[in-house]
DNA sequence: AGGAGAATAGAA
DNA sequence: TCTATTCTCCTG
């Protein structure tokens, strides 16, 4: 009879930020046991030759008891720092995505704790005068650095509410400091009570919205507040927000990276009494690990944040709000292609907490689970205020003699706008000078050389006056001819119209107006828009601009939208480009008529009689959603099939050919009700260098995609063919290319 | 992924 | 023949 083999001691389980599906059994560092409450823990590796950061995914027998096991390198964390519902909800994703939980979690932390930093300190910071301060401070001269020092005579000040209190008085405290007047110390970081200030009074379609949170606090469920621009959904957001903190609970929200404006913010802050968190790309490392813990901590109580954001720990959370819900930047496009609103969704669930959708423009996967019933359906149809709803001209330019891309009926509505001093936001759905550049003796036009082929060119466009070309798709750029390559003609022109010809061509049509033109170009820096918004003031003149302009912003004296170019958003191979028109329209249309003058949109267009069109006007967007599922639905395209993209990348597209084949077979040997369509040719099929495919999954329930993926993606990742390709799923692609 | 060792192709 | 580059394999 054998011996009972004793239990080997427990191992720690890692999951390691490596492209593998599957964890490493390490040993604890000599001296140490692996228990339990070590599961979240950060831990030190050895890996092959180099060293990495995990974290502990599971604790228990070494899969192979035979194996010689690692020791771990050392223990980061006195306390796991995933833990809890974050923890449990993050595996989801990765079996949602299919992506191993390594990769997972390393996209989830912030950059300074996958690298393996401590978990920073999170006290606030107060000014308070030093006791030099104290003694000079009668003596100082009238200004802003004695106005802050009386402000700080009666004590410490932290910094939140010295935001609120004192414009600019980091400049101020500078000063101070300068003389050794006034210091920074560190406090703690106290649950703040908040000092709710009052605003606007809702109306009834708000309050039954605020209403409808309230009745859902302490339980999951999903509310749709759909509601047109200006009809005050921030507001409900604010009230639910403010309920959420009277009960100490946390709040996140999250917005789209164009939406998270220091106006936003300031509003946030100042109705809310307590430190809003805002989280975005333009804070560095340490800010953003130490909001991070701030949150874990539950020392922090309200988050504004872009998609990342959706990674915070929320140990006490009361609320998540996803605002402009439809919006495709919620969408990470690389690494992990996760969606921030339906994970904030699976979130809310596991937290047993509301989630708030908002949109003026619902996507139509939310609104068909609104309809459904999956959702609460909430709605605001009032504009707050005076504003009226802007009418919509079509403008048909068949046959019109065209400048810049615009025609004489559209600079002639133009001229009557300034004429009665209003300001005109002309919107193009592209950026840059000009589509080619194009020979008007022998028709050559300039292609880039790394992502053309003999069959289809990518167009170089226009940039700087003329000088430069650039290819949108790899950022290959060059200085534009003089003469024709072909035939040496001199008859070079920019074709088509983008921004900076229309901006052109209006300072010259309309001189005595300023002409401001906003697009990615003029607005590298942070916060460049605000400035030029702020310049442009409310004196009559003309906006041209790309889809930065589409929503946020009040411009009280906008009366008329010029719209250019929605001929390139209604014919597209993207089964979403209508619906993305559609929501850029109503988006843009919101821009007119904010305030109390009459707002009209013109809409320039060869298709006058299109559909989508049509449907829009004549209905809004909800007759347009309506009529677009109803084709989703006969397509058989989501919401009411469920699809996912393989695609893959190689500098040889036999390899991506044969990579595609060999997973196309893999899935389809699982024997799921499952459509193939490929291997493709991605729509842009060379970019860099690399030829590119795709492998599109389509299936009428989830379950049989992911099934099939399930049993699937080992095979797949494991294959030689894989090796040979850079390759990636997306679950939920949101651009089939 | 990323690093190391193996295989292979160009320059002396 | 020797070195530069690509290929293949492995990670506990």
């Amino acid at each position: 009879m054998p011996e009972p083999s004793p239990t080997p001691p427990s191992v720690w389980r890692l999951a390691l930020p490596v492209p593998l599906p599957r964890l490493f059994d390490y040993r604890p560092p000599a001296g140490e046991s692996a228990g339990p409450e070590d599961v979240g823990l950060r831990v030190r590796v050895p890996f092959g030759t180099r060293e990495l950061v995990g974290v502990v995914a599971d604790v228990g027998p070494p899969e192979d008891p035979a194996a010689e096991l690692k020791a771990a390198l050392e223990r980061l964390d006195p306390e796991p720092v995933l833990q809890g519902e974050l923890l449990e909800s993050l595996r989801w994703l990765a079996r949602y995505t299919h992506a191993p939980l390594g990769e997972v979690l390393t996209t989830a932390l912030p950059a300074a704790l996958r690298r393996g930093e401590a978990m920073p300190d999170t006290h606030a910071w107060a000014w308070q005068l030093t006791e030099a301060g104290q003694t000079a401070r009668e003596r100082l001269r009238a200004g802003r650095p004695r106005l802050l020092a009386d402000r700080l005579q009666p004590g410490p000040l932290d910094e939140d509410r010295l935001d609120l209190e004192f414009e600019d008085w980091r400049s101020a405290a500078r000063a101070l400091v300068k003389r050794g007047l006034a210091e920074r110390v560190a406090i703690p970081a106290a649950a703040h009570a908040p000092l709710p200030a009052a605003g606007p009074a809702l109306n009834l379609e708000q309050q039954a919205a605020v209403d409808a949170v309230l009745a859902s606090a302490g339980g999951f469920a999903g509310l749709l507040l759909d509601g047109v621009t200006g009809s005050g959904k921030t507001e409900v957001y604010l009230h639910a927000i403010a309920d959420c903190l009277a009960r100490g609970k946390q709040a996140l929200v999250l917005v789209p990276e164009i939406g998270l404006t220091p106006q936003t913010l300031a509003r946030f802050r100042a109705r809310l009494g307590v430190p809003v968190h805002a989280l975005h790309s333009g804070l560095s490392d340490n800010e953003r690990a130490r909001t991070w813990a701030a949150f874990a901590r539950g020392e922090a109580r309200v988050a504004v944040g872009t998609r990342s954001a959706v990674f915070l720990p929320l140990p006490d959370a009361g609320l998540i709000v996803v605002d402009e819900e439809h919006d495709g930047s919620f969408k990470q496009l690389d690494g992990i292609r996760y969606h921030a609103r339906d994970f904030a969704l699976v979130r809310g669930k596991a937290l047993e907490v509301p989630v708030l959708l908002g949109s003026a423009t619902p996507s139509l996967e939310s609104l068909r689970n609104a309809q459904s019933g999956r959702y609460e359906h909430l709605r605001l149809h009032a504009r707050a205020g005076q504003a009226q709803a802007p009418r919509v001209r079509v403008c048909d330019v068949r046959k019109r003699p065209l400048e810049a891309g615009l025609s004489p009926e559209m600079f002639a509505a133009i001229e009557q706008a300034l004429t009665a001093d209003g300001q005109v936001l002309v919107f193009k759905n592209r950026r840059g000078y000009a589509p080619v550049l194009l020979c008007h003796d022998c028709g050559w036009s300039a292609h880039c050389p790394r992502c053309s082929t003999p069959l289809q060119g990518t167009p170089m466009t226009v940039h700087a006056g003329g000088r430069r070309l650039q290819c949108h798709h790899c950022g290959t750029r060059r200085p534009a001819p003089s003469a024709c390559p072909d035939c040496g003609g001199l008859a070079l022109q920019a074709q088509g119209a983008g921004t900076e010809r229309i901006e052109e061509a209006l300072a010259a049509r309309f001189p005595e107006v300023p002409v401001v033109r906003i697009d990615r170009g003029t607005t590298q820096r942070r916060d460049a828009l605000e400035k030029l918004l702020a310049q442009f003031g409310t004196q009559r003149g003309i906006l041209v601009g790309t889809q930065m302009l589409a929503k946020g912003h009040d411009l009280p004296n906008l009366t008329l939208v010029a719209v250019v170019g929605v001929d390139e958003g209604l014919f597209s191979a993207d089964f979403r480009a209508p619906e993305k028109l559609a929501q850029l329209l109503i988006q843009v249309a919101g821009r007119a008529g904010r305030a109390q003058r009459a707002g009209e949109v013109l809409l320039q267009t060869h298709h006058p009689d299109h559909p989508l069109l049509n449907t829009l006007i004549a209905g809004g967007y909800h007759a347009f959603a309506g009529a677009e599922l109803a084709q989703r639905d006969a397509a058989g395209f989501p919401p009411f099939a469920h699809m996912a993209m393989l695609r893959a990348e190689a500098k040889q597209v036999e390899a991506c050919e044969a990579f595609l084949r060999m997973a196309r077979e893999c899935l389809r040997a699982q024997g799921a009700p499952l459509d193939l369509h490929g291997p493709l040719p991605a729509p842009m099929p060379r970019r860099a260098g690399f030829q590119r495919m795709q492998l599109l999954l389509s299936a009428a329930d989830r379950r049989s995609l992911h099934g099939a993926l399930d049993g699937a993606m080992p095979a797949i990742h494991a294959s030689p063919e894989a090796r040979k390709v850079r390759w990636s799923l997306d679950v939920d692609p949101v651009d089939l290319y």
